[in-house]
DNA sequence: GCTCTATCTCGAATATCATTCAAGTTCGAG
DNA sequence: CTCGAACTTGAATGATATTCGAGATAGAGC
């Protein structure tokens, strides 16, 4: 141990590994689709052999949740940059539920990885659950809303913002009905009509740019 | 055309190798699940040869959908049987969501096909629709419900109650969830809180049996 | 009743990947 | 510098959805 190093080669090789492994994923998935993203094409834009890829990730289904989780992580600390100066728990909570929406509804890269809702809606439920359900317990609490079981209330919105953006992304319903969509979330979470037009139509602050790298151009 | 038949022994064949091959995909499907339920194996159980599958059905994921459209198609209509004698829609509507969790949730062979969330969430809004849309703006008129969209708060419901139904087979809820997941969907349509826990937990009616053929003992 | 063709059916052959694994390579402790 | 453990590799494997040419069938016309 000439050069007390914290970690040796290998270790950093296998964190970039992982690391290209999901931004290719990511890169290859959001291009083509899960289903035809190819684990050689994945391989080869991680520039690993293509069985290396299995010493990181059990199937092509894990990668596809680790891509899908990074994805879904990022815009829950995005939401949560924007929404901590806000006062009103339910106010946080409409603003995250519209912002995924949007994002899922938005961005051509996103379209792509909705054909997996059951995916897609765990990933939202692990990563957004955390502040989610805080937002639904404390506007509970704070008698905003009048849901007894937040969780569950938050299982069944993931399911169903999955369920909205796929309707809209594939044009059974124009884009405005996003606000339509968000107002039923909050009566759903115990929001009268009147309060839950009222809220998701407020004006929100914006969110910060998608801090994932594009795809090579 | 000595004997004036409407139908040639084509035609009529045609039928039965229809219907068998749907009768032999819920049965194979529903045993092994969607993905693992291979097309050779429905094939034998049908019948037919194996290529002959794809001059009724352009692919697997085709005849999976016809599938699960049978499967919704006899739930509806059961559960309209029982709820036309229902006089409040906002009942009617009630009756229907928590039949479908029930049956998703209660019976093994439904369990294996919710592993496609998107097929069987669009298979409900489809064969549903038309009777649960009808009771949402039903109870809308009547001022029992506060939505003005009926067709987009069923599709949203729609994959809540597939999220729903998910997560009680895999024992992340307690059967008992299901009444909370049924007022929670009460109050996405716009009933007050203390109306959907009222409506929600008043005796029902029993439903019909399942029609379908069950798989071979 | 017989023939002929359009149509349907068959199942072996094909194509496509996810996944495995035997062989080679790299790392780093001693 | 040496050696073995751990990591990589990519060609081989296996599974199976889908295709396709050969063979069977129905039924119209004679």
């Amino acid at each position: 141990m000439l050069h007390p190093r914290t970690k040796g080669r290998v270790a950093l090789r296998q964190e970039r590994n992982r690391e290209a492994l999901v931004q290719a994923g990511y890169s290859v998935m959001s291009e083509k689709g899960i289903d035809a993203a190819t684990m050689q094409e994945i391989a080869e834009r991680a520039d690993v052999g293509a069985g290396t890829v299995y010493s990181y990730f059990k199937s092509k289904d894990e990668l596809a949740v680790s891509v899908i989780e990074r994805v879904m992580h990022d815009l829950a600390v995005r939401i949560e940059e924007v929404t901590n100066t806000f006062t009103d728990p339910a106010q946080v909570y409409a603003y995250g539920v519209r912002a995924v929406i949007e994002a899922a509804t938005g961005d051509l890269r996103w379209r792509q990885l909705l054909n997996r809702p059951e995916v897609i809606a765990e990933a939202m439920f692990r990563r957004h659950g955390p502040f989610a359900i805080r937002d639904l317990e404390n506007a509970a609490r704070a008698g905003r809303f009048t849901l007894t079981d937040a969780r569950l209330g938050f299982k069944i919105a993931c399911y169903a913002i999955v369920g909205a953006s796929l309707a809209i992304v594939q044009d059974e319903f124009p884009p405005a009905a996003i606000e339509a969509a968000v107002v039923r979330l909050l009566c759903m979470a115990g929001l009268s009509e009147q309060d839950a037009v009222q809220l998701a139509s407020r004006p929100r602050p914006p969110l910060a740019p998608e801090s994932l790298p594009t795809s090579q151009p």
